[in-house]
DNA sequence: CAATTGTACGTTATAACATAACTTTATGGT
DNA sequence: ACCATAAAGTTATGTTATAACGTACAATTG
């Protein structure tokens, strides 16, 4: 995989992050976000459903959700709105206002926090009294990658 | 209804706005952006399907996504991916970047034209080498007048 | 006007995404 | 060991979206 950070790494760090919390980084709850982070690209619940199922054919959907549940309230994950999709979370150890550049031909996800972004949006909610509480920010389109004849 | 254009303007302009481009505003197109134009909240396609049925009992979901799939592509409504629903456009008559303000207290959608989010996004993709293509920017949180005891 | 072509719509079925409700198992605290 | 609670299993179903194929109808051309 191309990530910056290894798989391995991202699981020994949620590890961490959910010993400090106090929090139960259990078995299934493991497995997910492993395999969200052994992807470069967004995963569905029921393309991690069918991973799990190579271990555990059993396991079904609430299984998965639940977890994704779990790994979205630790800030391990984030969804795409726009894809019905999940991606490993690149700073899981503090919250943060993302932004996404979803490439449409490879697939590949970047997770941005653009402080001019953040402000302007928030400014412009509050011109209009609006008191922000959950943000989506995706951009879909053409990496630079597959820009340049990949 | 509580919009700034009337449903019946709305739908005169949409009218117009076909003849122009030599598309058709058929019987079930100009149904659905009705549903959705009556409307102070976004509408899921299986609300709007109901609706429709009232007249027509044996329509499909396919119509629905059919006519929603054109009026997208006119730029007659918008789709705001955080809610899986439909709002009519604010500004049907020109393309152009949207921000939506969703309140999840009375459901209302506010669609805001930033210059300075759609610039500072534009510029953090631009530094990713990204080409953007299609932007989801949905804010949902407390609007104004949910904020002050409603 | 008849033939042709393309667009829209009808229809059936199903794919894909998500959760409700209830039961059983595992874990942690006393 | 016991209890309380959290997690996971299990079954069923709800919700959103599209594939695939057939029919109707409008626009275009000869």
């Amino acid at each position: 995989m191309s990530h910056a950070a290894s798989s391995s790494s991202c699981m020994q760090i949620a590890e961490h992050l959910c010993r400090q919390r106090g929090v139960r980084l259990t078995r299934q709850r493991r497995k997910v976000l492993a395999i969200i982070n052994s992807s470069e690209q967004a995963m569905g619940a029921y393309d991690i459903l069918h991973e799990m199922r190579a271990a555990q054919p059993r396991i079904a959907p609430p299984t998965v959700y639940r977890a994704l549940e779990f790994l979205l309230s630790e800030g391990l994950i984030h969804k795409l709105e726009s894809l019905h999709a999940f991606v490993g979370c690149a700073h899981p150890d503090h919250p943060h206002l993302s932004q996404f550049l979803i490439c449409n031909e490879c697939g590949a996800v970047d997770e941005l926090h653009n402080d001019s972004v953040n402000h302007s949006l928030t400014e412009a909610a509050r011109a209009k009294g609006f008191l922000p509480e959950r943000r989506t920010v995706e951009v879909v389109g053409r990496c630079d990658r597959c820009q340049s004849g990949n």
